[in-house]
DNA sequence: TCAAACTAATAACTTAAAGTCATTAATAGA
DNA sequence: TCTATTAATGACTTTAAGTTATTAGTTTGA
């Protein structure tokens, strides 16, 4: 029994003369004939009862026609979904992100995706980059939105933005009245930082800074929170650095200053398997580089560091 | 696409492994491959990512095996079906009856089906014999338990029993103390008959039984309800009739006598179209046939007329 | 690093199936 | 009774599926 047998009896059931049938086919008569003979052989019942002019559905044939009707439209669905599949067109998607995500490529990525493939299912999986790594190598998720850097083989990554980092401190500390502050001047201030666990990368190119401008950074606190980050600046317990995205949250009770050819920065990109062949991940990428062009992936060190400069002038 | 693609999918998506999977199918690799790129190319589609040396599933590959899954489940299920319902195993069965059938053959012919067939469905559909005949060639019943005579072509009758008929009188009346009540004894008495729309059959018949010993029945009441028609008897406003079947249902105020050599009797039987193609239909009268032995079959119209002709000599 | 073993694809060929053409047999309708 | 109609049958052709032998990359291990 195959979908071509089904297609042919369906015909049958439906003129119910084998001329009109085979015509529909584009067959011949006694090619019909034998492929419905054959069917009910291989089923082992009778469908049609046929005289030599004329032919009639039996009962078992009524019951066979349902379900040949609904193996052919399974069939058809089947190719579609499976079409669509391959084009991306519907899916699923899971996507690990983490907070600096929904503060700026998320929210315009994944609206003019789904303008583009409502149909596409998306999961979405607030997780800190080194878990992000982890789920992207055990297929949990599909695109990592994280800090690189990512050295993990196997993934690949985008670039999508590079933050500069500013110094904060109280007006009233010696500091605040250079404009740019030497990386040496940090020797002896009490600092205040970002934990680890939350951006590990950002914490150990710090720390190499330091220890390659030849000090050991003198940390007072750590706190997640950037508004208790702050808060402790302002009260002139320690310095503590935000992005320079973020410089427009900044009180007029505490001051910015840019650090002097700092090569500290926050990177931040997209990451995903390299083997993977989900289509919607592909469309997803499209749409990614069309919405938010790539940051100089060759050398943007270098040219993050001269908007930096810039910025200093 | 058709089945064999699609197991010969599925094997390879089990597998891996081109090889093992073309010998579980009982063919050669190089078939196996073919199949599989044609299913490729038929879906516009990259099932499988294959290496000289290693085969991995795709995205989409994982999607349309799903799909394959069921419909190659849904095939086997459409043949158990199918074959099945040929077999009468399972399907359904309408079934219209008549009083009489609920209170003779009904009970002990559908333990018995339910017993061997589980599976079938029956609807009871409670109709007066002439309603039968009309759901009958309609199609809307499969089968009837009626009162013969259905003289309607295409319709086959199996007959199962016929009752005689007693008079029932009050003890006081002159005929009580005859044992046998000869036809002519009734052409003055009172009359209380059953109306004619519940057994056209016997009203017609008795009618008839009447005229060919020549006198005009003095019908004093009609009743459908045993009960009324027994009550009138035994006040004595005039005679009725039940069948010997129901004798065991009289009191002791009211006494039964036989007709002598009565041609009427009430025949019971079961009718279906003969052109039905409905396997649990051939079933049904196969255990009927075991459950209720047929009464005379033969003929039975011209067996019921001789009886009549051999009465009134 | 290089040969040996492995494995999917390809090519040429064979076998099986599906289809065609011509014909037959039965039936309905004039 | 004759004619037109229609499904089945048989002989033959075409198409699809399968086979054998070989090739071309990979992996493995000496």
């Amino acid at each position: 029994m195959d979908f071509r047998q089904l297609q042919y009896f369906v015909a049958v059931a439906e003129e119910l003369y084998f001329g009109r049938a085979a015509d529909r086919l584009q067959i011949t008569q006694p090619a019909l004939s034998k492929q419905i003979t054959s069917l009910e052989k291989v089923l082992g019942v009778q469908l049609l009862f046929r005289t030599k002019r004329t032919v009639e559905l039996t009962h078992t044939g009524r019951t066979f026609l349902h379900q040949a009707h609904q193996l052919l439209a399974q069939k058809e669905m089947a190719i579609q979904l499976t079409r669509r599949t391959g084009e991306g067109d519907i899916g699923h998607l899971s996507v690990g992100f983490t907070k600096t995500a929904t503060q700026t490529v998320l929210p315009p990525l994944l609206s003019n995706f789904l303008e583009h493939y409502p149909s596409v299912e998306i999961d979405m999986l607030e997780l800190a980059t080194e878990a992000q790594v982890t789920a992207l190598n055990q297929d949990e998720i599909d695109i990592a939105f994280l800090h690189p850097p990512v050295d993990q083989r196997g993934l690949q990554v985008y670039s999508i933005l590079k933050e500069q980092f500013v110094v904060v401190l109280s007006p009233q500390h010696p500091l605040a009245s250079h404009s740019v502050v030497p990386i040496k001047a940090l020797a002896h201030e009490p600092l205040i930082i970002h934990p680890r666990q939350e951006g590990p990368a950002l914490y150990d190119g710090f720390l190499q800074v330091c220890q390659m401008a030849g000090f050991q950074p003198h940390i007072v606190k750590e706190s997640i929170s950037l508004q208790t980050r702050l808060c402790f600046a302002a009260a002139g317990i320690g310095l503590t650095f935000v992005s320079d995205r973020l410089q427009f949250l900044i009180g007029k009770n505490i001051v910015c200053r840019p650090l002097e050819n700092c090569p500290i920065h926050l990177e931040f990109g997209a990451a995903w398997r390299q083997s993977s062949s989900n289509p919607a991940l592909h469309n997803l990428l499209k749409i990614l580089s069309k919405t938010v062009p790539a940051h100089l992936n060759v050398d943007h060190q270098e040219s993050s560091l001269r908007i930096g400069r810039d910025a200093l002038k």
